[in-house]
DNA sequence: ACCTGAACACCGTTCAAGT
DNA sequence: ACCTGAACACCGTTCAAGT
Protein backbone atom coordinates (compact mmCIF):
# COMPACT_ATOMS: atom_id res chain seq x y z
CA UNK A 1 0.00 0.00 0.00
CA UNK A 2 2.74 2.51 0.34
CA UNK A 3 3.70 5.04 -2.63
CA UNK A 4 7.29 4.70 -3.64
CA UNK A 5 6.73 6.92 -6.38
CA UNK A 6 5.81 10.39 -7.24
CA UNK A 7 7.69 12.56 -4.10
CA UNK A 8 6.29 15.52 -6.00
CA UNK A 9 3.01 14.55 -4.86
CA UNK A 10 3.96 15.06 -1.18
CA UNK A 11 5.43 18.30 -1.38
CA UNK A 12 2.62 19.86 -3.12
CA UNK A 13 1.09 19.04 0.23
CA UNK A 14 -2.34 19.40 -1.22
CA UNK A 15 -5.64 18.37 1.13
CA UNK A 16 -5.67 14.84 1.59
CA UNK A 17 -3.10 13.67 -1.11
CA UNK A 18 -1.02 12.80 1.70
CA UNK A 19 -1.15 9.06 0.98
CA UNK A 20 -1.88 6.67 3.63
CA UNK A 21 1.34 6.12 4.74
CA UNK A 22 1.87 9.36 6.26
CA UNK A 23 0.62 10.13 9.08
CA UNK A 24 -1.69 13.71 9.44
CA UNK A 25 -4.23 13.42 6.56
CA UNK A 26 -5.08 17.20 7.29
CA UNK A 27 -8.91 16.31 6.30
CA UNK A 28 -12.16 17.21 8.77
CA UNK A 29 -15.25 16.90 8.61
CA UNK A 30 -16.65 19.05 6.42
CA UNK A 31 -14.08 17.93 3.51
CA UNK A 32 -15.73 14.40 4.55
CA UNK A 33 -18.75 15.57 4.00
CA UNK A 34 -18.32 17.39 0.83
CA UNK A 35 -16.61 14.79 -0.82
CA UNK A 36 -19.51 12.41 0.11
CA UNK A 37 -21.89 14.97 -1.70
CA UNK A 38 -19.81 14.88 -4.12
CA UNK A 39 -19.32 10.96 -4.75
CA UNK A 40 -23.48 10.95 -4.51
CA UNK A 41 -24.24 13.46 -7.17
CA UNK A 42 -21.67 11.98 -9.55
CA UNK A 43 -22.17 8.08 -9.29
CA UNK A 44 -25.84 8.01 -7.06
CA UNK A 45 -27.04 7.18 -3.71
CA UNK A 46 -25.49 3.49 -3.83
CA UNK A 47 -22.05 4.93 -4.44
CA UNK A 48 -21.77 5.85 -1.01
CA UNK A 49 -20.36 3.64 0.77
CA UNK A 50 -17.64 3.94 3.66
CA UNK A 51 -15.08 1.99 1.97
CA UNK A 52 -15.67 3.87 -1.38
CA UNK A 53 -15.66 7.12 0.33
CA UNK A 54 -12.29 6.03 2.00
CA UNK A 55 -10.02 5.47 -1.38
CA UNK A 56 -11.66 8.71 -2.57
CA UNK A 57 -10.51 10.36 0.41
CA UNK A 58 -6.62 8.60 0.22
CA UNK A 59 -7.93 7.81 3.95
CA UNK A 60 -8.31 4.38 6.03
CA UNK A 61 -11.98 3.73 6.35
CA UNK A 62 -11.74 4.13 10.39
CA UNK A 63 -10.73 7.34 9.54
CA UNK A 64 -13.93 8.37 8.49
CA UNK A 65 -15.25 7.34 11.40
CA UNK A 66 -13.43 9.23 13.99
CA UNK A 67 -14.41 12.13 12.18
CA UNK A 68 -17.99 11.78 10.93
CA UNK A 69 -18.99 9.21 13.46
CA UNK A 70 -21.19 6.59 11.22
CA UNK A 71 -22.79 6.46 7.98
CA UNK A 72 -26.47 7.38 9.73
CA UNK A 73 -24.56 10.55 10.75
CA UNK A 74 -22.55 11.12 7.41
CA UNK A 75 -26.23 11.10 5.37
CA UNK A 76 -27.94 12.97 8.03
CA UNK A 77 -25.25 16.00 7.44
CA UNK A 78 -25.29 15.63 3.56
CA UNK A 79 -28.87 16.57 3.85
CA UNK A 80 -28.55 19.03 6.20
CA UNK A 81 -26.09 20.64 4.21
CA UNK A 82 -28.53 20.24 0.89
CA UNK A 83 -31.75 21.36 2.85
CA UNK A 84 -29.55 24.64 3.64
CA UNK A 85 -28.21 25.16 0.37
CA UNK A 86 -32.57 24.88 -0.57
CA UNK A 87 -33.98 27.61 2.04
CA UNK A 88 -31.57 29.79 0.45
CA UNK A 89 -33.38 30.40 -2.29
CA UNK A 90 -35.20 33.90 -2.23
CA UNK A 91 -39.08 33.64 -2.13
CA UNK A 92 -40.87 35.86 -4.78
CA UNK A 93 -44.35 37.20 -4.73
CA UNK A 94 -45.98 40.00 -2.81
CA UNK A 95 -49.70 37.86 -2.20
CA UNK A 96 -49.31 35.05 0.29
CA UNK A 97 -50.89 33.21 -1.78
CA UNK A 98 -48.31 33.45 -4.42
CA UNK A 99 -45.46 33.17 -1.55
CA UNK A 100 -46.39 30.22 -0.47
CA UNK A 101 -46.49 28.65 -3.72
CA UNK A 102 -43.30 30.19 -4.60
CA UNK A 103 -41.55 28.55 -1.47
CA UNK A 104 -42.77 24.82 -2.17
CA UNK A 105 -41.56 24.73 -5.83
CA UNK A 106 -38.53 26.27 -4.40
CA UNK A 107 -38.07 22.44 -2.79
CA UNK A 108 -39.72 20.58 -5.90
CA UNK A 109 -36.95 22.37 -8.09
CA UNK A 110 -34.36 22.10 -6.02
CA UNK A 111 -34.53 18.44 -5.00
CA UNK A 112 -34.90 17.28 -8.54
CA UNK A 113 -32.28 19.41 -9.56
CA UNK A 114 -30.00 17.26 -6.34
CA UNK A 115 -31.96 14.19 -7.13
CA UNK A 116 -29.37 11.98 -5.93
CA UNK A 117 -29.35 13.42 -2.85
CA UNK A 118 -33.01 13.68 -2.77
CA UNK A 119 -33.02 9.90 -3.42
CA UNK A 120 -30.58 9.38 -0.34
CA UNK A 121 -32.76 11.22 1.52
CA UNK A 122 -35.56 9.14 0.58
CA UNK A 123 -33.66 5.63 1.01
CA UNK A 124 -32.84 6.36 3.86
CA UNK A 125 -36.17 7.23 5.25
CA UNK A 126 -35.10 11.22 6.54
CA UNK A 127 -36.89 13.10 3.19
CA UNK A 128 -38.48 15.30 5.86
CA UNK A 129 -35.52 16.78 7.70
CA UNK A 130 -34.74 17.62 3.81
CA UNK A 131 -37.79 19.66 4.41
CA UNK A 132 -37.03 21.36 8.08
CA UNK A 133 -35.43 24.43 6.84
CA UNK A 134 -38.35 24.51 4.25
CA UNK A 135 -41.04 24.05 7.15
CA UNK A 136 -39.46 27.16 8.80
CA UNK A 137 -39.67 29.21 5.60
CA UNK A 138 -43.16 28.26 4.79
CA UNK A 139 -44.83 28.73 8.84
CA UNK A 140 -43.77 32.19 8.53
CA UNK A 141 -45.58 32.98 5.24
CA UNK A 142 -48.90 30.86 6.26
CA UNK A 143 -48.56 33.37 9.12
CA UNK A 144 -48.69 35.91 7.15
CA UNK A 145 -51.67 34.72 5.08
CA UNK A 146 -53.28 34.63 8.69
CA UNK A 147 -53.12 30.77 9.46
CA UNK A 148 -51.77 30.23 13.09
CA UNK A 149 -51.44 27.11 15.41
CA UNK A 150 -53.13 24.21 14.22
CA UNK A 151 -54.28 25.88 11.11
CA UNK A 152 -51.37 26.91 10.36
CA UNK A 153 -49.51 23.06 10.71
CA UNK A 154 -52.27 21.13 9.20
CA UNK A 155 -51.69 23.08 5.90
CA UNK A 156 -47.85 23.13 6.28
CA UNK A 157 -48.63 18.73 6.74
CA UNK A 158 -50.59 18.80 3.68
CA UNK A 159 -48.11 20.94 1.35
CA UNK A 160 -45.24 18.71 2.82
CA UNK A 161 -47.18 15.71 1.76
CA UNK A 162 -48.38 16.99 -1.77
CA UNK A 163 -44.64 17.94 -2.36
CA UNK A 164 -43.21 14.77 -1.53
CA UNK A 165 -45.81 12.54 -3.36
CA UNK A 166 -45.12 14.17 -6.42
CA UNK A 167 -41.45 13.84 -5.70
CA UNK A 168 -41.76 10.28 -5.35
CA UNK A 169 -43.35 10.33 -8.65
CA UNK A 170 -40.60 12.09 -10.66
CA UNK A 171 -37.37 10.42 -8.79
CA UNK A 172 -38.53 6.95 -8.93
CA UNK A 173 -36.19 4.34 -10.90
CA UNK A 174 -37.95 3.58 -14.22
CA UNK A 175 -35.51 0.72 -14.77
CA UNK A 176 -36.67 -0.62 -11.43
CA UNK A 177 -40.38 -1.14 -12.76
CA UNK A 178 -41.26 -4.21 -14.77
CA UNK A 179 -42.71 -3.55 -18.17
CA UNK A 180 -45.57 -6.40 -18.37
CA UNK A 181 -47.98 -4.67 -16.26
CA UNK A 182 -50.75 -6.16 -17.52
CA UNK A 183 -49.71 -9.39 -15.75
CA UNK A 184 -51.21 -9.00 -13.04
CA UNK A 185 -54.39 -10.39 -12.57
CA UNK A 186 -56.59 -7.34 -11.79
CA UNK A 187 -55.49 -5.45 -14.82
CA UNK A 188 -56.19 -8.19 -17.04
CA UNK A 189 -59.60 -8.09 -15.92
CA UNK A 190 -60.07 -4.45 -16.05
CA UNK A 191 -58.39 -3.18 -18.92
CA UNK A 192 -60.84 -3.98 -21.17
CA UNK A 193 -63.68 -1.87 -19.49
CA UNK A 194 -61.18 1.21 -19.54
CA UNK A 195 -61.30 3.73 -22.87
CA UNK A 196 -58.68 2.96 -25.94
CA UNK A 197 -57.62 6.78 -25.42
CA UNK A 198 -57.44 6.76 -21.44
CA UNK A 199 -55.16 3.88 -21.82
CA UNK A 200 -52.85 5.59 -23.80
CA UNK A 201 -52.99 8.46 -21.75
CA UNK A 202 -51.64 6.28 -19.06
CA UNK A 203 -49.10 4.68 -21.03
CA UNK A 204 -47.47 7.78 -21.77
CA UNK A 205 -45.25 9.86 -19.22
CA UNK A 206 -46.98 12.53 -17.66
CA UNK A 207 -45.82 16.09 -17.06
CA UNK A 208 -45.46 16.42 -13.57
CA UNK A 209 -44.06 19.82 -13.61
CA UNK A 210 -47.87 21.34 -14.77
CA UNK A 211 -49.71 18.60 -12.75
CA UNK A 212 -47.91 19.48 -9.45
CA UNK A 213 -48.64 23.00 -10.35
CA UNK A 214 -52.12 22.95 -10.59
CA UNK A 215 -52.35 20.32 -7.69
CA UNK A 216 -50.43 22.00 -5.61
CA UNK A 217 -52.26 25.15 -5.76
CA UNK A 218 -55.64 23.77 -5.15
CA UNK A 219 -54.12 21.68 -1.83
CA UNK A 220 -52.98 25.34 -0.69
CA UNK A 221 -56.39 27.44 -1.32
CA UNK A 222 -57.99 24.72 0.74
CA UNK A 223 -56.61 25.71 3.69
CA UNK A 224 -56.71 29.46 2.93
CA UNK B 1 -23.69 -28.95 9.37
CA UNK B 2 -25.73 -32.38 8.81
CA UNK B 3 -28.52 -32.84 11.55
CA UNK B 4 -27.89 -36.36 13.24
CA UNK B 5 -30.74 -36.25 15.55
CA UNK B 6 -34.36 -35.89 15.07
CA UNK B 7 -35.02 -38.86 12.46
CA UNK B 8 -38.98 -38.49 13.38
CA UNK B 9 -38.93 -35.25 11.67
CA UNK B 10 -38.21 -36.38 8.67
CA UNK B 11 -40.72 -38.79 8.66
CA UNK B 12 -42.79 -36.20 8.98
CA UNK B 13 -42.38 -35.08 5.70
CA UNK B 14 -43.58 -31.16 6.73
CA UNK B 15 -42.94 -28.93 3.96
CA UNK B 16 -39.53 -27.28 4.39
CA UNK B 17 -38.99 -29.34 7.69
CA UNK B 18 -36.58 -31.41 5.53
CA UNK B 19 -32.74 -30.30 6.55
CA UNK B 20 -30.13 -29.68 4.43
CA UNK B 21 -29.15 -33.34 4.39
CA UNK B 22 -31.95 -34.49 2.11
CA UNK B 23 -32.01 -33.72 -1.42
CA UNK B 24 -35.43 -32.59 -1.80
CA UNK B 25 -36.54 -29.36 -0.06
CA UNK B 26 -40.11 -29.41 -1.64
CA UNK B 27 -40.56 -25.58 -1.62
CA UNK B 28 -41.71 -24.24 -4.26
CA UNK B 29 -41.42 -20.09 -5.57
CA UNK B 30 -44.57 -19.55 -3.69
CA UNK B 31 -43.56 -20.42 -0.56
CA UNK B 32 -40.66 -18.57 -0.62
CA UNK B 33 -42.51 -15.39 -1.72
CA UNK B 34 -45.00 -16.13 1.90
CA UNK B 35 -42.08 -16.72 4.14
CA UNK B 36 -40.28 -13.58 3.11
CA UNK B 37 -43.33 -11.86 3.41
CA UNK B 38 -43.74 -13.54 6.97
CA UNK B 39 -40.55 -12.29 7.94
CA UNK B 40 -40.91 -8.56 6.50
CA UNK B 41 -44.02 -8.27 8.11
CA UNK B 42 -42.55 -9.88 11.41
CA UNK B 43 -39.24 -7.95 11.57
CA UNK B 44 -39.29 -5.08 8.95
CA UNK B 45 -37.97 -4.44 6.22
CA UNK B 46 -34.51 -4.75 6.79
CA UNK B 47 -34.96 -8.08 8.00
CA UNK B 48 -34.89 -9.51 4.78
CA UNK B 49 -31.96 -10.72 3.54
CA UNK B 50 -31.10 -13.98 1.16
CA UNK B 51 -29.27 -15.66 4.04
CA UNK B 52 -31.48 -14.80 6.32
CA UNK B 53 -34.95 -16.54 4.63
CA UNK B 54 -32.84 -19.41 3.68
CA UNK B 55 -32.20 -20.11 7.25
CA UNK B 56 -35.72 -19.77 7.77
CA UNK B 57 -36.82 -21.75 4.87
CA UNK B 58 -34.19 -24.63 6.07
CA UNK B 59 -32.60 -24.34 2.41
CA UNK B 60 -29.45 -23.63 1.37
CA UNK B 61 -29.26 -19.38 0.16
CA UNK B 62 -28.42 -21.09 -3.26
CA UNK B 63 -32.04 -22.46 -3.48
CA UNK B 64 -33.96 -19.48 -2.91
CA UNK B 65 -31.93 -18.24 -6.53
CA UNK B 66 -32.91 -21.44 -8.30
CA UNK B 67 -36.70 -21.01 -7.78
CA UNK B 68 -36.90 -16.78 -7.24
CA UNK B 69 -34.38 -15.55 -9.34
CA UNK B 70 -32.58 -12.55 -7.57
CA UNK B 71 -33.55 -10.36 -4.72
CA UNK B 72 -35.25 -7.24 -6.81
CA UNK B 73 -37.58 -10.30 -8.08
CA UNK B 74 -38.12 -11.65 -4.61
CA UNK B 75 -39.17 -8.06 -3.81
CA UNK B 76 -41.45 -7.22 -6.61
CA UNK B 77 -42.89 -10.50 -5.84
CA UNK B 78 -43.84 -9.78 -2.51
CA UNK B 79 -45.30 -5.84 -3.47
CA UNK B 80 -46.95 -7.31 -6.47
CA UNK B 81 -48.83 -9.75 -4.05
CA UNK B 82 -49.81 -7.28 -1.22
CA UNK B 83 -50.86 -5.01 -4.06
CA UNK B 84 -53.66 -7.73 -5.35
CA UNK B 85 -54.56 -8.00 -1.67
CA UNK B 86 -54.83 -4.27 -2.19
CA UNK B 87 -56.75 -4.27 -4.70
CA UNK B 88 -59.48 -6.85 -3.79
CA UNK B 89 -61.12 -4.34 -1.38
CA UNK B 90 -64.62 -3.63 -2.39
CA UNK B 91 -65.20 -0.10 -3.38
CA UNK B 92 -68.07 1.76 -1.85
CA UNK B 93 -70.48 4.37 -2.35
CA UNK B 94 -73.08 5.39 -4.76
CA UNK B 95 -71.41 8.70 -6.12
CA UNK B 96 -68.60 8.67 -8.62
CA UNK B 97 -66.87 11.02 -5.90
CA UNK B 98 -67.60 8.75 -2.78
CA UNK B 99 -66.04 5.99 -5.11
CA UNK B 100 -63.17 7.57 -6.07
CA UNK B 101 -62.54 8.47 -2.85
CA UNK B 102 -63.42 5.13 -1.31
CA UNK B 103 -60.92 3.21 -3.44
CA UNK B 104 -57.80 6.24 -2.64
CA UNK B 105 -58.58 5.22 0.82
CA UNK B 106 -58.09 1.77 -0.01
CA UNK B 107 -54.99 2.12 -0.57
CA UNK B 108 -54.07 4.26 2.55
CA UNK B 109 -55.40 1.88 4.88
CA UNK B 110 -53.99 -0.99 3.62
CA UNK B 111 -50.96 0.40 2.93
CA UNK B 112 -50.61 1.84 6.52
CA UNK B 113 -52.61 -1.65 7.93
CA UNK B 114 -48.80 -3.86 5.92
CA UNK B 115 -46.60 -1.13 6.64
CA UNK B 116 -43.35 -3.04 6.73
CA UNK B 117 -44.18 -3.79 3.19
CA UNK B 118 -45.37 -0.30 2.40
CA UNK B 119 -41.93 0.52 3.67
CA UNK B 120 -40.29 -2.17 1.76
CA UNK B 121 -41.51 -0.99 -1.85
CA UNK B 122 -40.74 2.37 -0.83
CA UNK B 123 -37.16 1.33 -0.04
CA UNK B 124 -37.10 -0.20 -3.37
CA UNK B 125 -38.49 3.00 -5.27
CA UNK B 126 -41.15 0.91 -6.48
CA UNK B 127 -44.01 2.03 -4.25
CA UNK B 128 -45.55 2.60 -7.53
CA UNK B 129 -45.76 -0.97 -8.64
CA UNK B 130 -47.79 -1.17 -5.36
CA UNK B 131 -50.36 0.58 -7.09
CA UNK B 132 -50.41 -0.68 -10.82
CA UNK B 133 -53.98 -2.76 -9.61
CA UNK B 134 -55.16 0.45 -7.99
CA UNK B 135 -54.23 2.56 -10.83
CA UNK B 136 -56.98 0.55 -13.14
CA UNK B 137 -59.61 0.32 -10.42
CA UNK B 138 -59.28 4.56 -9.93
CA UNK B 139 -59.36 4.73 -13.56
CA UNK B 140 -62.54 2.99 -13.93
CA UNK B 141 -64.44 5.17 -11.59
CA UNK B 142 -62.69 8.59 -12.90
CA UNK B 143 -64.08 7.32 -16.25
CA UNK B 144 -67.75 7.05 -14.39
CA UNK B 145 -67.38 10.36 -13.42
CA UNK B 146 -67.06 11.56 -17.10
CA UNK B 147 -62.83 11.73 -17.29
CA UNK B 148 -61.33 10.15 -19.60
CA UNK B 149 -57.89 10.42 -21.85
CA UNK B 150 -55.21 12.60 -21.24
CA UNK B 151 -57.95 14.17 -18.17
CA UNK B 152 -58.23 10.82 -16.36
CA UNK B 153 -55.10 10.19 -16.63
CA UNK B 154 -53.89 13.52 -14.91
CA UNK B 155 -56.04 12.76 -12.42
CA UNK B 156 -54.86 9.84 -11.40
CA UNK B 157 -51.17 11.13 -11.02
CA UNK B 158 -52.55 13.87 -9.00
CA UNK B 159 -54.27 11.40 -6.22
CA UNK B 160 -51.65 9.09 -6.57
CA UNK B 161 -48.67 11.60 -5.60
CA UNK B 162 -51.37 12.89 -2.78
CA UNK B 163 -51.46 9.37 -1.52
CA UNK B 164 -47.86 8.26 -1.39
CA UNK B 165 -46.99 11.93 -0.49
CA UNK B 166 -49.21 11.16 2.78
CA UNK B 167 -47.94 7.46 3.29
CA UNK B 168 -44.51 8.73 3.80
CA UNK B 169 -45.40 11.40 6.53
CA UNK B 170 -47.11 8.28 7.94
CA UNK B 171 -44.43 5.97 7.76
CA UNK B 172 -41.40 7.59 8.23
CA UNK B 173 -39.07 5.98 10.49
CA UNK B 174 -39.14 8.52 13.43
CA UNK B 175 -35.99 7.30 14.98
CA UNK B 176 -33.73 8.01 12.36
CA UNK B 177 -34.80 11.69 12.52
CA UNK B 178 -32.72 13.83 14.96
CA UNK B 179 -34.31 15.50 18.08
CA UNK B 180 -32.30 18.60 17.58
CA UNK B 181 -34.00 20.52 14.43
CA UNK B 182 -33.27 23.33 15.56
CA UNK B 183 -29.39 23.03 15.10
CA UNK B 184 -30.22 24.34 11.37
CA UNK B 185 -29.33 27.91 11.07
CA UNK B 186 -32.44 29.11 9.17
CA UNK B 187 -34.79 27.29 12.36
CA UNK B 188 -32.59 29.82 14.56
CA UNK B 189 -32.96 32.77 12.85
CA UNK B 190 -36.67 32.62 11.82
CA UNK B 191 -37.96 30.90 15.07
CA UNK B 192 -38.68 33.96 17.08
CA UNK B 193 -40.65 35.87 14.19
CA UNK B 194 -43.10 32.92 14.52
CA UNK B 195 -46.33 32.89 16.63
CA UNK B 196 -45.81 30.70 19.89
CA UNK B 197 -49.08 28.22 18.98
CA UNK B 198 -47.75 27.34 15.56
CA UNK B 199 -44.40 26.51 16.82
CA UNK B 200 -46.14 24.32 19.52
CA UNK B 201 -48.71 22.91 16.73
CA UNK B 202 -45.98 22.17 14.63
CA UNK B 203 -43.96 20.05 17.58
CA UNK B 204 -47.70 17.86 18.29
CA UNK B 205 -47.57 14.65 15.65
CA UNK B 206 -50.94 15.22 13.59
CA UNK B 207 -53.67 13.31 12.81
CA UNK B 208 -52.99 12.43 9.44
CA UNK B 209 -55.93 10.60 8.89
CA UNK B 210 -58.43 13.27 9.19
CA UNK B 211 -55.66 15.68 6.97
CA UNK B 212 -55.01 12.79 4.63
CA UNK B 213 -59.21 13.18 3.79
CA UNK B 214 -59.63 16.33 3.62
CA UNK B 215 -56.70 17.07 1.21
CA UNK B 216 -57.74 14.01 -0.86
CA UNK B 217 -61.32 15.75 -1.65
CA UNK B 218 -59.73 18.82 -2.73
CA UNK B 219 -57.23 17.25 -4.98
CA UNK B 220 -60.35 15.21 -6.31
CA UNK B 221 -62.79 17.97 -7.00
CA UNK B 222 -60.11 20.11 -8.42
CA UNK B 223 -60.03 17.29 -11.50
CA UNK B 224 -63.70 16.61 -11.40
C1' DA C 1 -5.39 14.10 18.67
C1' DC C 2 -5.45 11.67 14.65
C1' DC C 3 -4.83 7.63 11.86
C1' DT C 4 -3.93 2.73 10.81
C1' DG C 5 -4.61 -2.64 9.86
C1' DA C 6 -6.94 -6.51 11.23
C1' DA C 7 -10.97 -8.65 12.40
C1' DC C 8 -16.10 -9.51 13.10
C1' DA C 9 -20.39 -10.25 11.35
C1' DC C 10 -22.84 -9.56 7.85
C1' DC C 11 -24.41 -8.81 2.56
C1' DG C 12 -25.89 -10.44 -2.90
C1' DT C 13 -24.46 -13.38 -6.43
C1' DT C 14 -22.05 -17.02 -9.27
C1' DC C 15 -20.58 -21.49 -10.29
C1' DA C 16 -18.98 -26.10 -10.39
C1' DA C 17 -20.49 -30.09 -8.27
C1' DG C 18 -23.63 -33.33 -6.45
C1' DT C 19 -28.06 -36.48 -6.72
C1' DA D 1 -34.79 -30.84 -12.08
C1' DC D 2 -33.42 -29.41 -7.81
C1' DC D 3 -30.10 -28.48 -4.25
C1' DT D 4 -25.48 -27.91 -2.17
C1' DG D 5 -20.74 -25.70 -0.45
C1' DA D 6 -17.25 -22.74 -1.61
C1' DA D 7 -15.82 -18.59 -3.27
C1' DC D 8 -15.91 -13.61 -4.95
C1' DA D 9 -16.54 -9.05 -4.12
C1' DC D 10 -18.51 -6.28 -1.45
C1' DC D 11 -20.76 -4.04 3.11
C1' DG D 12 -20.78 -1.22 8.30
C1' DT D 13 -18.48 -1.21 12.52
C1' DT D 14 -15.16 -2.05 16.45
C1' DC D 15 -10.83 -2.10 18.57
C1' DA D 16 -6.14 -2.40 19.86
C1' DA D 17 -2.18 -0.34 18.18
C1' DG D 18 0.65 3.13 16.32
C1' DT D 19 2.63 8.20 16.12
Amino acid sequence: MAQPAKRAETAKRVKGATPGTGRRAGLDRADMVAKAIELVEAEGPDALSMRRLATELNVATTTIYWHVGSRDELVTEIIRHQSERLAARPIKGKKPRDRIMSAATHIWESSIEHRAITSLAHQAGSSSLLQYPFEVVLATELEAAGLVGPEAALALQSIRATVTGFLVLALRDESSIPRDRRTTAVWAASEAELDRSTLDALATEPDLNKLFEITLQAVIDNHL
